[in-house]
DNA sequence: CTGAAAGCGCTAACAA
DNA sequence: TTGTTAGCGCTTTCAG
């Protein structure tokens, strides 16, 4: 009694819909097969309008719910995509997806998302459980702590389409679609030294990750090509949030090292810099202009506005999606692998104008 | 022989491993059966320790790939979880994804996320698409767009779990979590109250929407409580962006209204606000004193930096897929509605100190 | 503790 | 244009 009683306060007034149906039911309903259902759900050009209309009117009516699982498994795959990233919650990180999705569903594929966090093994995890989906491809930005190629390559080995985006292992050979770190590096330095800089330095990242290593080369050639020379004891490796920029800027401004500019890879670590100058009434851009990287959300705000490179993350993700979906849609075994280099947009602002 | 060489040229050196192993292949290598192979893997109570060690080694030899859809079809779900929002590339949401993918992915769930984009059109495709995945259950944010409950209750009726946060309907009987938007107001006139403000104006948003009503209210009810009047006057509705925060900061200025505080429903009005104010030398806080809404990442930057009600994003998405998760393995048919109501956090910096 | 057998809901050869 | 048939790979009841 009382578990009836239990039901009945819960559902008063509405039967709970949970009779599933089936292709079968239709098919019954109309006196046609499941494969004739099937295929008229499916626009399968062989099958006559009358019955076509007839059954999307019953599948209607009966409030038919297509099980695109138990399809996935006999086609064997799922019009899925995986998608590992480090982090979702990044400006640049979250518009890529963004751009990614919007393709992903106008392809007709479902995105399935994981974040490795920055660990190795979970994004090692993070594959398995994309692979054990059947996805019919992965796109990929590894982690900071990925120093193995390992597990990338069981995936392409298995015939999985991968295209990688942003942070990449060069020594696999995908399709894969990245900044012009280089160049933006480059161009970001060369717009310094237009305005005067002399003594330039450099907060880099970890150097082992391939686009903090070609930053720093971007910054040394610029010097080089435009008449300055490459001091090593101001390239400062590992600064790229707010505390280390401006605890580094501050040991530099207590040292007798002279700078008068500043090339950060990372907004944060330029915003700490102009905070440490800001304090000892260091002015900026006249007495030391910065630049940061990634054109934050905050680069435009902050006083002095700060200078800063753009990375285009909406369209990146866009490009990654559509030259997986290729890949996948090719009925060729094998597609050659395409690199597309995004060149980063040097923004000028209040800090280095 | 053109096609052999230039599959040659493609796979110069290694096999592709496509051959798919299913649990047939490693029940026949070890002499099982399909049945104890599959509880071995997915340990089964009563699989001796010895044939789970066997099979497990046995599967890896193989580099077996057990196909999760196969076993979603079996078991009539899918361990995954359906995720609608607006936009995914908003700091809010970003956080709020984080947060629900930590809690889905450590109970074992997959995560599918879909993007409305504020168009109730693509909300209800994104439902149907999600359903016909047999997601376990839905979390959904509605869009701007949305003035229907039908194809919510339509899931909810299906007997699918679902639950709001954030961007909510009020007629439909769901769990959801929720900031709780009057108190954040509240607090935040108060707090500008304490200090001194005695004519402070509100930029807010549609009132028709209801977190922006609510933060209305909030400000109206802090006001009277703390031995104000409400002024119709200093109410000023859909000014969400740095524009119009500017321009309508500019309009009163130049008016002969007085004000001597802001509390804004959005950072990026405050800020708007914050640069007309500097523009004309008045003093940000002794002469006006500001504060925004959602404590976005540049608020801590600007200067004078923002005051502002953080949302805890990361913390309500972790809350909204823990209750979720929880009506999904609950073994009732039905779990009682429960809200949880997140209270903002005032975060007071420079610009109302 | 393990095996036999049935089937989740759909699709796609092949046949008519 | 439609029907027949045979599974996709896995889980799970029931039987030993």
């Amino acid at each position: 009694m009382q578990s009836i009683a239990f039901i009945f306060y819960f559902c008063p007034n509405k039967i709970m819909n949970s009779k599933k149906i089936t292709i079968h039911d239709i098919a019954r309903k109309l006196n046609l097969t499941a494969s004739t259902v099937s295929r008229a759900l499916n626009n399968h050009p062989k099958i006559s309008d009358a019955t076509k209309k007839l059954v999307h009117n019953a599948a209607k009516e009966l409030n038919y719910r297509p099980n695109t699982i138990a399809a996935s498994l006999r086609r064997g795959k799922a019009k899925s995509i995986g998608l590992v990233i480090p982090r979702i919650n990044r400006n640049f990180i979250s518009n890529t997806i963004s751009g990614i999705e919007k393709v992903t569903s106008e392809n007709g594929y479902n995105l399935l998302i994981c974040q490795s966090e920055e660990s190795l093994e979970k994004e090692i995890n993070n594959l398995k459980t994309l692979v054990n989906n059947r996805v019919d491809g992965i796109l990929i930005s590894i982690s900071l702590e990925t120093n193995t190629s390992k597990h990338i390559k069981t995936i392409i080995n298995d015939g999985i389409p991968l295209v990688q985006f942003d942070r990449f292992r060069s020594d696999i050979e995908t399709s894969k679609v990245i900044n012009d770190n280089f160049q933006g590096a480059y161009d970001a330095v060369k717009h310094l030294i237009d305005k005067g800089c002399k003594r330039i330095a450099h907060f880099g990242g970890a150097d082992i990750i391939s686009i903090y290593a070609e930053r720093i080369e971007g910054y040394k050639k610029s010097l080089i090509d435009n008449g300055l020379e490459v001091d090593p004891s101001l390239i400062f490796n590992k600064i790229l949030n707010k505390e280390e920029g401006y605890k580094i800027a501050n040991k530099i401004f207590d040292s007798k090292i002279k700078i008068d500019g500043i090339f950060a890879a990372s907004d944060y670590s330029a915003l700490g810099a102009m905070l440490a100058a800001r304090e000892r009434n260091i002015k900026i851009p006249e007495q030391i202009a910065i630049i940061g990287f990634a054109n934050e959300p905050f680069t435009e705000f902050v006083s002095p506005s700060l200078s800063s490179l753009d990375q285009f993350g909406v369209e990146m993700g866009i490009s990654a999606a559509r030259l997986l979906i290729e890949k996948i849609e090719s009925k060729q075994k094998e597609v050659i692998p395409k690199t597309v280099i995004i060149r980063p947009k040097l923004i000028i602002r209040e800090s280095s104008k």
